[in-house]
DNA sequence: CCCTGCGAAATTGTTAACAATTTAATTTGA
DNA sequence: TCAAATTAAATTGTTAACAATTTCGCAGGG
Protein backbone atom coordinates (compact mmCIF):
# COMPACT_ATOMS: atom_id res chain seq x y z
CA UNK A 1 0.00 0.00 0.00
CA UNK A 2 1.11 3.07 -0.78
CA UNK A 3 1.96 5.64 1.94
CA UNK A 4 -0.25 8.82 1.84
CA UNK A 5 1.12 12.43 2.79
CA UNK A 6 -0.28 13.78 5.75
CA UNK A 7 -2.10 16.72 4.21
CA UNK A 8 -2.72 15.57 0.73
CA UNK A 9 -5.67 13.15 -0.46
CA UNK A 10 -4.95 10.69 -3.39
CA UNK A 11 -7.54 12.81 -5.20
CA UNK A 12 -5.75 15.90 -5.18
CA UNK A 13 -2.69 14.41 -5.68
CA UNK A 14 -4.14 12.57 -8.97
CA UNK A 15 -5.90 16.12 -10.00
CA UNK A 16 -3.05 17.67 -9.65
CA UNK A 17 -1.21 15.25 -11.96
CA UNK A 18 -4.03 14.65 -14.60
CA UNK A 19 -4.07 18.24 -14.80
CA UNK A 20 -0.40 18.74 -15.72
CA UNK A 21 -0.40 16.03 -18.17
CA UNK A 22 -3.92 17.73 -19.69
CA UNK A 23 -1.63 20.65 -19.76
CA UNK A 24 0.99 19.28 -21.59
CA UNK A 25 -0.90 17.97 -24.08
CA UNK A 26 -0.28 14.26 -23.74
CA UNK A 27 -4.20 13.67 -24.07
CA UNK A 28 -6.11 14.62 -27.66
CA UNK A 29 -9.39 16.83 -27.67
CA UNK A 30 -12.28 14.44 -27.70
CA UNK A 31 -9.63 11.51 -26.26
CA UNK A 32 -12.25 9.96 -23.84
CA UNK A 33 -10.75 9.18 -20.56
CA UNK A 34 -11.58 5.85 -18.60
CA UNK A 35 -11.56 5.76 -14.98
CA UNK A 36 -10.34 2.12 -13.91
CA UNK A 37 -7.08 2.73 -16.67
CA UNK A 38 -5.93 5.70 -14.07
CA UNK A 39 -6.89 3.52 -10.99
CA UNK A 40 -4.63 0.91 -12.16
CA UNK A 41 -1.63 3.80 -13.25
CA UNK A 42 -1.91 5.30 -10.04
CA UNK A 43 -2.34 2.13 -7.62
CA UNK A 44 -5.86 2.97 -6.64
CA UNK A 45 -9.38 2.56 -6.60
CA UNK A 46 -11.68 4.45 -9.26
CA UNK A 47 -12.94 6.39 -6.30
CA UNK A 48 -10.05 8.88 -6.29
CA UNK A 49 -9.66 9.06 -9.24
CA UNK A 50 -13.73 9.81 -10.18
CA UNK A 51 -13.18 12.86 -7.58
CA UNK A 52 -10.27 13.99 -9.35
CA UNK A 53 -12.26 13.79 -12.52
CA UNK A 54 -15.29 15.55 -11.87
CA UNK A 55 -13.42 18.35 -10.27
CA UNK A 56 -11.32 18.71 -13.50
CA UNK A 57 -15.06 18.53 -15.43
CA UNK A 58 -16.09 21.65 -12.76
CA UNK A 59 -12.54 23.68 -14.03
CA UNK A 60 -14.04 22.97 -17.89
CA UNK A 61 -10.71 21.36 -18.78
CA UNK A 62 -12.44 17.83 -19.33
CA UNK A 63 -16.32 17.80 -20.42
CA UNK A 64 -18.77 15.13 -18.52
CA UNK A 65 -21.50 12.70 -19.93
CA UNK A 66 -23.81 10.71 -17.51
CA UNK A 67 -23.09 7.33 -18.26
CA UNK A 68 -20.34 7.98 -20.48
CA UNK A 69 -17.75 9.20 -18.69
CA UNK A 70 -14.82 12.29 -18.98
CA UNK A 71 -13.70 13.37 -22.36
CA UNK A 72 -10.91 16.25 -23.02
CA UNK A 73 -13.02 19.44 -23.70
CA UNK A 74 -12.78 20.42 -27.49
CA UNK A 75 -10.61 23.88 -27.68
CA UNK A 76 -11.66 27.03 -27.17
CA UNK A 77 -12.21 29.19 -29.86
CA UNK A 78 -10.30 32.48 -30.51
CA UNK A 79 -12.74 34.70 -29.28
CA UNK A 80 -13.74 32.52 -25.96
CA UNK A 81 -9.96 32.38 -25.16
CA UNK A 82 -9.69 36.39 -25.14
CA UNK A 83 -12.67 36.42 -22.97
CA UNK A 84 -10.84 34.24 -20.99
CA UNK A 85 -7.71 36.00 -21.12
CA UNK A 86 -9.31 39.39 -20.71
CA UNK A 87 -11.31 37.94 -16.99
CA UNK A 88 -7.88 36.40 -16.04
CA UNK A 89 -6.46 39.80 -16.29
CA UNK A 90 -8.89 41.52 -14.80
CA UNK A 91 -8.89 38.91 -11.85
CA UNK A 92 -4.81 39.05 -11.49
CA UNK A 93 -4.42 43.00 -11.82
CA UNK A 94 -7.19 42.87 -8.65
CA UNK A 95 -5.32 40.02 -6.89
CA UNK A 96 -1.93 42.50 -7.10
CA UNK A 97 -3.09 45.72 -6.06
CA UNK A 98 -3.98 44.19 -2.97
CA UNK A 99 -0.77 42.12 -2.74
CA UNK A 100 2.00 44.97 -3.34
CA UNK A 101 1.21 46.76 -0.77
CA UNK A 102 1.64 44.05 2.15
CA UNK A 103 4.11 42.08 0.27
CA UNK A 104 6.64 40.49 2.94
CA UNK A 105 9.97 39.63 2.90
CA UNK A 106 9.13 36.28 3.22
CA UNK A 107 6.88 36.33 -0.12
CA UNK A 108 9.85 37.39 -1.68
CA UNK A 109 11.89 34.59 -0.93
CA UNK A 110 8.91 32.64 -2.05
CA UNK A 111 8.57 34.31 -4.98
CA UNK A 112 12.30 34.24 -6.11
CA UNK A 113 12.11 30.30 -5.79
CA UNK A 114 9.52 30.05 -8.16
CA UNK A 115 11.16 32.26 -10.88
CA UNK A 116 14.02 30.72 -10.32
CA UNK A 117 12.01 27.26 -10.96
CA UNK A 118 10.49 28.51 -14.33
CA UNK A 119 13.58 29.82 -14.95
CA UNK A 120 15.31 26.78 -15.27
CA UNK A 121 12.38 24.84 -16.77
CA UNK A 122 12.69 27.63 -19.47
CA UNK A 123 16.31 26.75 -19.94
CA UNK A 124 16.15 22.90 -20.07
CA UNK A 125 12.99 23.60 -22.57
CA UNK A 126 11.26 21.34 -20.43
CA UNK A 127 7.17 21.96 -21.50
CA UNK A 128 5.25 20.53 -18.82
CA UNK A 129 7.45 22.15 -15.98
CA UNK A 130 7.00 25.51 -17.78
CA UNK A 131 3.72 25.35 -17.97
CA UNK A 132 3.82 24.23 -14.29
CA UNK A 133 6.16 26.94 -12.76
CA UNK A 134 4.48 29.34 -14.35
CA UNK A 135 0.95 28.80 -13.20
CA UNK A 136 2.43 27.91 -9.44
CA UNK A 137 4.13 31.45 -9.80
CA UNK A 138 1.10 33.59 -10.75
CA UNK A 139 -1.04 31.38 -8.16
CA UNK A 140 1.21 32.84 -5.20
CA UNK A 141 0.04 36.27 -5.35
CA UNK A 142 -3.65 34.92 -6.36
CA UNK A 143 -3.60 32.97 -3.42
CA UNK A 144 -2.01 35.62 -1.35
CA UNK A 145 -4.38 38.39 -2.29
CA UNK A 146 -7.46 36.43 -2.44
CA UNK A 147 -8.07 32.96 -1.58
CA UNK A 148 -11.81 32.82 -2.13
CA UNK A 149 -10.91 33.72 -5.84
CA UNK A 150 -8.02 31.68 -6.27
CA UNK A 151 -10.26 28.29 -7.74
CA UNK A 152 -11.91 30.57 -10.05
CA UNK A 153 -8.17 31.86 -11.10
CA UNK A 154 -6.91 28.54 -11.81
CA UNK A 155 -10.01 27.63 -13.72
CA UNK A 156 -9.62 30.44 -16.46
CA UNK A 157 -5.59 29.66 -16.26
CA UNK A 158 -5.57 26.58 -17.06
CA UNK A 159 -8.09 27.17 -19.61
CA UNK A 160 -5.95 29.29 -21.02
CA UNK A 161 -2.98 27.76 -21.35
CA UNK A 162 -4.19 24.71 -23.00
CA UNK A 163 -4.71 26.93 -25.70
CA UNK A 164 -1.29 28.44 -25.19
CA UNK A 165 0.93 28.04 -28.38
CA UNK A 166 3.64 30.31 -27.52
CA UNK A 167 4.89 28.51 -25.34
CA UNK A 168 7.66 27.39 -27.56
CA UNK A 169 9.29 31.20 -27.20
CA UNK A 170 10.92 30.17 -23.89
CA UNK A 171 13.21 32.99 -23.55
CA UNK A 172 10.17 35.24 -23.82
CA UNK A 173 8.20 33.38 -20.96
CA UNK A 174 11.57 33.85 -18.65
CA UNK A 175 11.79 37.33 -19.62
CA UNK A 176 8.72 38.21 -18.83
CA UNK A 177 8.29 37.32 -15.72
CA UNK A 178 11.70 38.06 -14.47
CA UNK A 179 10.33 41.57 -15.18
CA UNK A 180 7.10 41.00 -13.14
CA UNK A 181 8.87 39.85 -10.44
CA UNK A 182 11.09 43.25 -10.37
CA UNK A 183 8.52 45.50 -10.48
CA UNK A 184 6.99 43.34 -7.46
CA UNK A 185 10.62 43.73 -5.59
CA UNK A 186 10.25 47.78 -6.32
CA UNK A 187 6.68 47.55 -4.86
CA UNK A 188 5.99 49.60 -8.34
CA UNK A 189 2.23 49.04 -8.67
CA UNK A 190 2.45 50.97 -12.16
CA UNK A 191 5.37 48.67 -13.31
CA UNK A 192 4.18 45.19 -12.39
CA UNK A 193 0.83 45.42 -14.19
CA UNK A 194 2.27 46.63 -17.63
CA UNK A 195 4.45 43.33 -17.39
CA UNK A 196 1.18 41.46 -16.55
CA UNK A 197 -0.65 42.91 -19.38
CA UNK A 198 2.10 42.11 -21.38
CA UNK A 199 2.45 38.55 -20.28
CA UNK A 200 -1.37 37.34 -19.93
CA UNK A 201 -2.18 37.73 -23.54
CA UNK B 1 -30.06 11.17 -34.68
CA UNK B 2 -32.59 12.71 -32.02
CA UNK B 3 -30.96 12.76 -28.79
CA UNK B 4 -32.84 10.54 -26.17
CA UNK B 5 -33.10 12.16 -22.58
CA UNK B 6 -30.39 10.73 -20.58
CA UNK B 7 -31.32 9.58 -16.80
CA UNK B 8 -29.84 12.33 -14.75
CA UNK B 9 -27.20 10.77 -11.93
CA UNK B 10 -27.63 10.88 -8.62
CA UNK B 11 -25.23 13.72 -7.79
CA UNK B 12 -26.17 16.01 -10.49
CA UNK B 13 -29.53 16.36 -8.95
CA UNK B 14 -28.32 16.71 -5.29
CA UNK B 15 -25.80 19.03 -6.51
CA UNK B 16 -28.28 21.18 -8.08
CA UNK B 17 -30.46 20.95 -4.61
CA UNK B 18 -27.69 22.00 -2.39
CA UNK B 19 -26.83 24.89 -5.04
CA UNK B 20 -30.09 25.92 -4.61
CA UNK B 21 -30.22 25.48 -0.80
CA UNK B 22 -26.96 27.77 -0.65
CA UNK B 23 -28.25 30.57 -2.82
CA UNK B 24 -31.26 30.53 -0.79
CA UNK B 25 -29.43 30.93 2.22
CA UNK B 26 -30.15 27.76 3.99
CA UNK B 27 -27.17 27.02 5.32
CA UNK B 28 -24.83 29.28 7.55
CA UNK B 29 -21.70 30.90 6.54
CA UNK B 30 -18.72 28.38 8.14
CA UNK B 31 -21.06 25.72 9.18
CA UNK B 32 -19.43 22.26 8.77
CA UNK B 33 -21.67 20.14 5.46
CA UNK B 34 -22.05 16.07 7.08
CA UNK B 35 -22.02 14.23 4.36
CA UNK B 36 -23.88 11.15 5.82
CA UNK B 37 -26.65 13.80 7.03
CA UNK B 38 -27.33 14.64 3.07
CA UNK B 39 -26.85 11.01 1.98
CA UNK B 40 -29.70 9.40 4.55
CA UNK B 41 -31.79 12.99 3.56
CA UNK B 42 -31.56 11.71 0.42
CA UNK B 43 -31.89 8.36 0.58
CA UNK B 44 -28.61 7.65 -0.79
CA UNK B 45 -25.00 6.50 0.25
CA UNK B 46 -22.16 8.69 0.60
CA UNK B 47 -20.82 8.43 -2.88
CA UNK B 48 -23.40 10.86 -4.80
CA UNK B 49 -23.29 13.68 -1.95
CA UNK B 50 -19.62 12.95 -2.06
CA UNK B 51 -19.58 13.92 -5.81
CA UNK B 52 -21.94 16.79 -5.88
CA UNK B 53 -19.93 18.54 -2.76
CA UNK B 54 -16.45 18.54 -4.57
CA UNK B 55 -18.01 20.16 -7.56
CA UNK B 56 -19.82 22.80 -6.07
CA UNK B 57 -16.37 23.14 -4.09
CA UNK B 58 -14.86 23.24 -6.99
CA UNK B 59 -17.47 26.38 -8.03
CA UNK B 60 -16.11 27.89 -4.68
CA UNK B 61 -19.33 28.00 -3.12
CA UNK B 62 -17.59 25.36 -0.33
CA UNK B 63 -14.54 24.98 0.64
CA UNK B 64 -12.70 22.10 1.12
CA UNK B 65 -10.55 20.83 4.00
CA UNK B 66 -8.82 17.32 4.06
CA UNK B 67 -9.55 14.90 6.55
CA UNK B 68 -12.43 17.43 7.61
CA UNK B 69 -15.04 17.87 5.00
CA UNK B 70 -16.35 21.01 3.78
CA UNK B 71 -18.02 23.73 4.68
CA UNK B 72 -19.93 26.91 3.53
CA UNK B 73 -17.38 29.38 2.20
CA UNK B 74 -17.10 33.01 3.68
CA UNK B 75 -18.77 35.28 1.77
CA UNK B 76 -16.44 37.93 -0.85
CA UNK B 77 -15.37 40.68 0.38
CA UNK B 78 -16.88 43.78 -1.45
CA UNK B 79 -13.71 44.19 -3.84
CA UNK B 80 -13.85 40.58 -4.37
CA UNK B 81 -17.44 41.26 -5.61
CA UNK B 82 -16.82 44.22 -7.67
CA UNK B 83 -14.31 41.91 -9.53
CA UNK B 84 -16.56 38.99 -9.81
CA UNK B 85 -19.14 40.90 -11.06
CA UNK B 86 -16.91 42.70 -13.60
CA UNK B 87 -15.87 38.99 -14.96
CA UNK B 88 -19.10 38.01 -14.99
CA UNK B 89 -20.41 41.13 -17.29
CA UNK B 90 -17.83 40.55 -19.58
CA UNK B 91 -18.35 37.13 -20.34
CA UNK B 92 -22.04 37.79 -20.70
CA UNK B 93 -21.63 40.52 -22.72
CA UNK B 94 -19.37 38.47 -25.08
CA UNK B 95 -22.45 35.50 -25.07
CA UNK B 96 -24.87 38.18 -26.04
CA UNK B 97 -22.87 39.56 -28.40
CA UNK B 98 -22.96 35.82 -30.20
CA UNK B 99 -26.27 35.18 -29.63
CA UNK B 100 -28.74 38.29 -30.59
CA UNK B 101 -27.01 38.02 -34.16
CA UNK B 102 -28.36 34.03 -34.76
CA UNK B 103 -31.41 33.80 -32.32
CA UNK B 104 -34.20 31.60 -33.13
CA UNK B 105 -38.10 32.16 -32.72
CA UNK B 106 -37.86 28.32 -30.92
CA UNK B 107 -35.20 30.92 -28.76
CA UNK B 108 -37.31 33.32 -28.00
CA UNK B 109 -40.61 31.24 -26.95
CA UNK B 110 -38.03 29.54 -24.17
CA UNK B 111 -36.65 32.54 -23.04
CA UNK B 112 -40.42 33.99 -23.12
CA UNK B 113 -41.25 30.86 -20.41
CA UNK B 114 -38.00 31.61 -18.65
CA UNK B 115 -39.09 35.01 -17.84
CA UNK B 116 -42.38 34.35 -16.66
CA UNK B 117 -41.06 31.81 -14.46
CA UNK B 118 -38.90 34.66 -13.08
CA UNK B 119 -42.16 36.88 -13.40
CA UNK B 120 -44.39 34.52 -11.43
CA UNK B 121 -41.34 34.06 -8.68
CA UNK B 122 -40.72 37.13 -8.00
CA UNK B 123 -44.73 38.37 -7.34
CA UNK B 124 -44.98 35.56 -5.09
CA UNK B 125 -41.47 36.94 -3.56
CA UNK B 126 -40.24 33.46 -3.54
CA UNK B 127 -36.52 33.72 -2.70
CA UNK B 128 -35.62 30.43 -3.79
CA UNK B 129 -37.44 30.25 -7.35
CA UNK B 130 -36.06 33.96 -7.80
CA UNK B 131 -32.95 32.68 -7.24
CA UNK B 132 -33.25 29.68 -9.44
CA UNK B 133 -34.69 31.56 -12.19
CA UNK B 134 -32.87 34.23 -12.75
CA UNK B 135 -29.44 32.29 -13.36
CA UNK B 136 -31.79 29.93 -15.43
CA UNK B 137 -32.41 32.70 -17.72
CA UNK B 138 -29.07 34.27 -17.87
CA UNK B 139 -27.93 30.45 -18.60
CA UNK B 140 -29.92 30.12 -21.52
CA UNK B 141 -28.12 32.89 -23.61
CA UNK B 142 -24.60 31.45 -22.21
CA UNK B 143 -25.08 28.17 -22.93
CA UNK B 144 -26.52 28.92 -26.16
CA UNK B 145 -24.04 30.89 -27.13
CA UNK B 146 -20.40 29.29 -25.63
CA UNK B 147 -21.55 26.13 -23.91
CA UNK B 148 -17.86 25.55 -23.27
CA UNK B 149 -17.64 28.51 -21.04
CA UNK B 150 -20.85 27.93 -19.29
CA UNK B 151 -19.25 26.31 -16.34
CA UNK B 152 -16.77 28.81 -16.09
CA UNK B 153 -20.32 31.60 -15.80
CA UNK B 154 -22.21 29.23 -13.10
CA UNK B 155 -19.48 29.65 -11.17
CA UNK B 156 -19.01 33.73 -11.04
CA UNK B 157 -23.04 34.02 -11.15
CA UNK B 158 -23.40 31.38 -8.07
CA UNK B 159 -20.87 33.34 -6.03
CA UNK B 160 -22.55 37.12 -7.03
CA UNK B 161 -26.00 35.89 -6.10
CA UNK B 162 -24.74 34.54 -2.90
CA UNK B 163 -23.66 37.91 -1.69
CA UNK B 164 -26.42 40.04 -2.54
CA UNK B 165 -29.76 38.17 -2.83
CA UNK B 166 -31.09 38.86 0.35
CA UNK B 167 -31.01 42.52 -0.02
CA UNK B 168 -32.79 42.89 -3.95
CA UNK B 169 -36.67 43.97 -4.30
CA UNK B 170 -37.95 41.57 -6.33
CA UNK B 171 -40.08 43.78 -8.35
CA UNK B 172 -36.57 45.75 -9.91
CA UNK B 173 -35.59 42.13 -10.48
CA UNK B 174 -38.70 41.27 -12.94
CA UNK B 175 -38.29 44.78 -14.11
CA UNK B 176 -34.66 44.89 -15.21
CA UNK B 177 -35.54 41.30 -16.83
CA UNK B 178 -38.15 42.34 -18.55
CA UNK B 179 -36.42 44.74 -20.15
CA UNK B 180 -33.39 42.74 -21.41
CA UNK B 181 -35.68 40.19 -22.92
CA UNK B 182 -37.59 42.97 -24.94
CA UNK B 183 -34.23 44.16 -25.98
CA UNK B 184 -33.39 40.58 -27.17
CA UNK B 185 -36.82 40.31 -28.90
CA UNK B 186 -35.90 43.84 -31.15
CA UNK B 187 -32.84 42.19 -31.72
CA UNK B 188 -30.48 45.61 -30.79
CA UNK B 189 -27.94 44.61 -29.12
CA UNK B 190 -26.49 48.17 -27.77
CA UNK B 191 -30.06 48.21 -25.67
CA UNK B 192 -29.58 44.45 -24.56
CA UNK B 193 -26.31 45.62 -23.23
CA UNK B 194 -27.46 48.40 -21.92
CA UNK B 195 -29.99 46.52 -19.83
CA UNK B 196 -27.83 43.54 -19.29
CA UNK B 197 -24.79 46.19 -17.10
CA UNK B 198 -28.23 47.40 -14.97
CA UNK B 199 -29.17 44.10 -14.08
CA UNK B 200 -25.65 42.80 -13.03
CA UNK B 201 -23.88 44.49 -10.21
C1' DC C 1 -24.17 -4.28 -49.04
C1' DC C 2 -26.68 -2.50 -45.38
C1' DC C 3 -29.05 -2.56 -41.20
C1' DT C 4 -31.51 -4.46 -37.47
C1' DG C 5 -31.54 -7.19 -33.16
C1' DC C 6 -29.21 -9.62 -29.89
C1' DG C 7 -26.10 -10.71 -26.61
C1' DA C 8 -21.27 -10.05 -24.48
C1' DA C 9 -17.89 -7.07 -22.95
C1' DA C 10 -16.65 -2.74 -21.23
C1' DT C 11 -17.71 1.21 -18.59
C1' DT C 12 -19.97 4.12 -15.39
C1' DG C 13 -23.24 4.62 -11.10
C1' DT C 14 -24.05 3.26 -6.45
C1' DT C 15 -23.55 0.94 -2.24
C1' DA C 16 -21.80 -0.83 2.13
C1' DA C 17 -17.88 -1.96 4.70
C1' DC C 18 -13.52 -0.89 6.46
C1' DA C 19 -9.30 2.20 7.45
C1' DA C 20 -7.44 6.59 8.79
C1' DT C 21 -8.09 10.85 10.86
C1' DT C 22 -10.24 14.34 13.52
C1' DT C 23 -13.20 15.80 17.26
C1' DA C 24 -15.31 15.13 21.78
C1' DA C 25 -15.54 13.39 26.17
C1' DT C 26 -13.34 11.43 30.09
C1' DT C 27 -9.77 10.40 33.04
C1' DT C 28 -5.65 11.40 35.43
C1' DG C 29 -2.17 13.92 37.84
C1' DA C 30 -0.19 18.02 39.83
C1' DT D 1 -9.40 23.53 39.71
C1' DC D 2 -7.06 23.22 35.62
C1' DA D 3 -4.59 21.21 32.00
C1' DA D 4 -2.42 17.38 29.73
C1' DA D 5 -3.14 12.60 28.36
C1' DT D 6 -6.21 9.02 27.00
C1' DT D 7 -10.03 6.86 25.32
C1' DA D 8 -14.41 6.87 22.69
C1' DA D 9 -17.27 8.72 19.11
C1' DA D 10 -17.91 10.94 14.87
C1' DT D 11 -16.35 11.95 10.36
C1' DT D 12 -13.85 11.60 6.24
C1' DG D 13 -10.82 8.60 2.89
C1' DT D 14 -10.58 4.41 0.34
C1' DT D 15 -11.78 0.07 -1.36
C1' DA D 16 -14.11 -3.80 -3.65
C1' DA D 17 -18.30 -5.63 -5.11
C1' DC D 18 -22.52 -5.19 -7.43
C1' DA D 19 -26.13 -2.80 -10.47
C1' DA D 20 -27.26 -0.09 -14.47
C1' DT D 21 -26.02 1.57 -18.79
C1' DT D 22 -23.52 1.97 -22.95
C1' DT D 23 -20.57 0.13 -26.60
C1' DC D 24 -19.11 -3.26 -29.71
C1' DG D 25 -19.09 -7.47 -32.40
C1' DC D 26 -21.76 -10.48 -35.02
C1' DA D 27 -25.21 -13.22 -36.93
C1' DG D 28 -29.33 -13.23 -39.76
C1' DG D 29 -32.46 -11.35 -43.09
C1' DG D 30 -33.87 -7.88 -46.46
Amino acid sequence: MSKVSNRLAFSDHICDIIRRELISGKFAHDEPIREQKLATRFGTSRGPVRDALLRLTQEGILAYETNKGVRVNSPLSEEERDVVVGMRLQLEKFCMRKFIPVVTSSDLDQISILLERLSSACKRASLPEVAESDLALHRYWVAQASPHLESTWLGLSVRMIMKYTRLSKYEDIEKEHTNIVSAILEKDLEKTLIFLEANII
